[in-house]
DNA sequence: GAAATTTGACCGCG
DNA sequence: CGCGGTCAAATTTC
């Protein structure tokens, strides 16, 4: 706890002045030959630098009014975050003879929610290109829903046992807002063909299924459902947190747009290039990943802004109740996950944007 | 032919 | 009994 206290007030102090020199920015872009375009991104990213801000204050708030979480709701907003290793492991130990127990062990898993507005222009279906490769198991109109829900479970659920699975919803307000349901931590060894070192988008799709590439490819050819995927929204910067259920206030909007991060600003390009690409989408997400700690990297991937396709990740909320009693392991498991040390790191690259992304030894 | 997706059927829960 | 979630056969894609 105090050490994620600690890691959100640094993350302030950096943010703030970081909203600083934007606000500096935006006065040199008043002139009438700047363009609209050019100020309206820095007052986004003003915008979104202050509300990182004032969810980081929320947070700290909330962390010191909660400090020792009884209720499980609460707890279980950060266990996306914490390991949950006890309902897991039992899981893994009944997986074979359980057979249509899976119902109930599935209660047992964690489980949370990231809202993910995908941008456009990217054609790219953000909300299903988590790192992870995920094979469709399922879709089914949900009551109530304009949009059905797809189900995914890990591509190596057989082969490695691995349980996690993911359920993807279309937002009904807004229609490039995703709602991806995570159930599970990913126990595989993600032989997934993340691209370890492609700085190119292209490559990306790679570890995306091959009917959603399909999609892509396809979009002149509409289908009704998922392919919609591509091309909406103007704006792909904004990645909201919307009320998902009354817990939601616990959970103060955890906002990581791409605009705190500069993309798309010409002055930050070795910013944009060298951390999207050779950090994020190389050395990181791979790593980021381990599969012993999915929910420590789903968390902190959440905290990447937008990647360079323009595909915003947030994590929103909550875990179900139903996991609220098993997933109160200590939150001091945070400090014994692998993930740690990337926090800090995420935290330098996240928000010093005087940090040596170019350097290479950084990463090394 | 293997792997992924589609889709109707099935199951448990509330 | 309806709904959400999963299964599994059929189909598609590579």
């Amino acid at each position: 706890m105090e050490k994620s206290m600690g890691r959100e007030n640094r993350t302030l102090i950096s943010e703030l002045p970081q909203g600083k020199e934007l606000a500096k920015q935006l006065s040199h872009h008043l002139s009438p030959s700047s363009s609209l375009e050019a100020r309206q991104f820095l007052v986004d990213k003003i915008l979104s630098s202050y509300e990182k801000s004032l969810s980081l204050l929320n947070w700290g708030a909330w962390v010191a009014d909660q400090p020792k979480p009884t209720v499980g709701i609460v707890d279980s907003t950060h266990s996306f975050a914490i390991s949950s290793p006890r309902s897991e492991v039992s899981d893994q130990d009944c997986k074979e003879e359980c057979g249509r127990d899976v119902y109930k062990k599935r209660k047992t898993q964690p489980r949370w929610t990231e809202q993910v507005k995908v941008c456009s222009g990217t054609g790219l279906e953000g909300p299903l290109d988590d790192g992870y490769s995920w094979r469709k198991y399922g879709q089914k109109d949900i009551l109530g829903a304009n949009f059905p829900r797809g189900y995914y479970r890990c591509t190596h659920r057989h082969s490695q046992g691995c349980l996690a699975t993911k359920q993807v919803q279309r937002s009904d307000e807004d229609r490039s807002i995703f709602e991806v349901t995570y159930r599970g931590r990913h126990t595989c060894n993600q032989a997934s063909p993340l691209p370890v070192a492609s700085p190119s988008p292209k490559n990306d799709f790679s570890k995306q299924s091959k009917y959603h590439r399909k999609q892509q490819q396809n979009q002149d050819k509409p289908k009704p459902t998922e392919d919609i995927f591509v091309n909406f929204g103007s704006d792909c910067v904004q990645v909201k947190n919307e009320e998902l259920g009354s817990k939601d206030d616990i959970f103060p909007s955890f906002s990581f747009p791409c605009t705190s991060f500069g993309n798309g600003d010409e002055e930050n390009n070795i910013f944009t290039e060298s951390m999207m690409e050779n950090s994020f989408l190389g050395s990181f997400s791979p790593t980021f990943i381990s599969p012993a700690t999915s929910e420590s990297n789903y968390f902190s991937m959440s905290a990447c802004p937008l990647n360079s396709f323009g595909i915003g990740y947030q994590n929103v909320q909550t875990p179900e109740s139903e996991l609220t009693t098993e997933i109160i392991s200590a939150p001091t498991s945070v400090t014994n996950s692998p993930i740690g040390d990337f926090d800090i790191l995420i935290e330098k690259v996240d928000f010093d944007t005087t940090f040596p992304f170019d350097n290479p030894d950084f990463f090394a």
